[in-house]
DNA sequence: TTGAAAGCGCTAACAA
DNA sequence: TTGTTAGCGCTTTCAA
């Protein structure tokens, strides 16, 4: 039940007969130290049970080897990939991550910003919540040099790096789908529109629409937090137009496959009454029937790439200064959207 | 460009004509300092930006306020919402989480650990790796007393608090359902048997049917890694038994779900043909054709009740020691489980 | 190639 | 209620 005491550099100073310098210099690949003693010095660590001290190398070195990453939520299948991509490369590379979830409010992502910033990261990671209107907590960070990069949910920043897929392509990719199908009146199911990835897939809808001659109609616009709930809302939202769409392009799956549920209990169907196209390629996507076209959203990579861009940032203080990263998507077609 | 230097306490103590001391104090909750030097350090410290430093606090307390988090992987539903529930309660008490994934590897596991133990953690949650065998990578942990908290993969351990769900209950539930259903010849898609999750959800499974005078045959029972890929292979080898089962019960939705997909695609009806019942109560057990009967397993509750145990091992050495911690599980019924 | 010494910023025992 | 003081364990500059 005692807490043994730590072993320290000055305990295998002392047993060795040399300096702390030399055994900090013996325990790192400082150049300019002779091999044996390095050796001697190694193995007396390990016999003597010796733990580095984070923290009094951290406090002299002010660099934690702590990057911090804040999410809106783990709990969907996209975010644990990201997260997964990010902690094997960051890992791999020494640093530890500490993770937050702003529960989409952006109050909590201000509080998790700070706590972040007290326990002092060296970089961090961000996707932003629902309500997030601007950058003004990141600030104290950029002003200490410490690198931010966001991904998916983005806002633009100079000096900060952006790691996205086209959004506004994927939103047109999906929409000229549907109209390729030959549908006329397209409902668009989004997200917060203050958030860039619902914005573009809006606007990469509204550009389909206008290639074809479409008229967009805001009514057939449908904004929500795309959730199983939201989904549902927007079913019943949808049964209830006077004159009922052909096509819905949900700008996730979740929200897509708990629209098709309920539509499908209202006895439509899917897709010869309604095509529906979702986004993400969520496991779900494969389960759901018709199986639901998607757009594939490269999580594990987005995580990687933002990763390894952060880590850049960090060896090389030098390194470009790129503005954002797009990564590629694709469209996933399924059975869905496909009217005979 | 410049690192602006540090504001310390020392400058606030310079600013105020008081001691350090005081001001260390006055930034807590120190009992015993006069209210209004208390607001006046706290008003002058943000005044200058001041930022405490956790490292040095750290060194000095020889604590490091951060719990270590290990598991198999984040992606899925279950988990999410486990790490949901933990982060929420940790943060809530001034703790970070640093999370790192063991990838179903035991050594990857046991690196996660090392690392873990680097970073002086002050506590740390574990579900188990596939394939770990002992718990000697958690002993120099432990011999340093710091609390390690098991939770659905556990492995028995004296002196460590373990939280699962009754898994030998769920599984006789799970299984005595599909007898109740009428079903003679259940086959069982279970996980790695060093896993408790697995073994007692194997072990309910005999015990529902010895009671009903069935006996166990181990060629219905599948084990492999309950994946997707898992789940259509059991469904392959479902398919070329000689006697067709009549029931399947899975350890976990995921593969109840791809092993139904393939049964469908081969023709059979389900439940009628062959009843199906899950665990995990995955988002997606409601959205496969017909609704899976599952067992709901409280992941953000478990994440709660593994923290909040944690942290009260951590705030009061003296805490009781408890060994097992259960939460309600519960079987869900749906469509996929009941015959005509 | 090694050593001496100072200090990173904070906390807590003890003293006042 | 506040101050003095001595480190926590490591790194690094400068000197040898």
């Amino acid at each position: 039940m005692t807490h043994h005491k730590e072993v320290t550099i000055y305990d295998i100073a002392e047993a060795l007969s040399v300096s702390p310098a030399t055994v900090s210099r013996g325990l790192k690949d400082h150049p300019g130290i002779r091999k044996d003693t390095k050796k001697k010095i190694l193995d007396t660590a390990k016999k003597m049970g010796y733990q580095h001290n984070t923290f009094a190398s951290n406090l002299r070195r002010k660099k934690t080897n702590t990057i911090g990453v804040i999410v809106p939520r783990l709990n969907s299948y996209f975010m644990s990939t990201v997260i997964a991509g990010m902690e094997k490369l960051v890992n791999e590379n020494g640093y530890n991550l500490i993770i937050s979830q702003s529960q989409e409010s952006g109050k909590k992502e201000i509080a998790g910003v700070n706590t972040m910033y007290n326990s002092r990261i060296d970089g961090l990671m961000v996707s932003l919540a629902y309500d997030t209107k601007d950058t003004e907590h990141f600030e104290a960070l950029l002003k200490k040099n410490i690198p931010i990069i966001f991904f998916d949910r983005i806002i633009e920043h100079p000096g900060c790096t952006s790691v996205v897929i086209d959004n506004h392509q994927a939103g047109y990719d999906a929409t000229r789908h549907l109209l390729d199908q030959g549908c006329k009146r397209i409902v668009h199911l989004s997200g917060s529109l203050n958030r860039n990835v619902y914005a573009d897939r809006l606007a990469g809808y509204k550009q389909a629409l206008q290639e074809k001659g479409i008229v967009y109609n805001p009514e057939l616009v449908i904004s929500n937090n795309l959730s199983d709930m939201g989904g549902e809302e927007a079913a019943h939202q949808i049964l209830q137009m006077h004159k009922r769409p052909d096509g819905i392009f949900a700008a996730n799956d979740t929200s897509a496959v708990a629209c098709m549920r309920e539509l499908k209990l209202a006895g439509i169907k899917i897709p010869n009454d309604i095509a529906v196209v979702g986004f993400n390629n969520d496991p779900i996507s494969k389960v759901i029937e018709p199986n639901l076209t998607t757009v594939n959203y490269p999580g594990q990579e987005m995580g990687e790439v933002a990763a390894a861009t952060l880590l850049n940032k960090l060896n090389k203080s030098n390194s470009a200064n790129l503005n954002t990263i797009v990564l590629r998507h694709e469209l996933i077609i399924r059975q869905s959207s496909l009217k005979k």
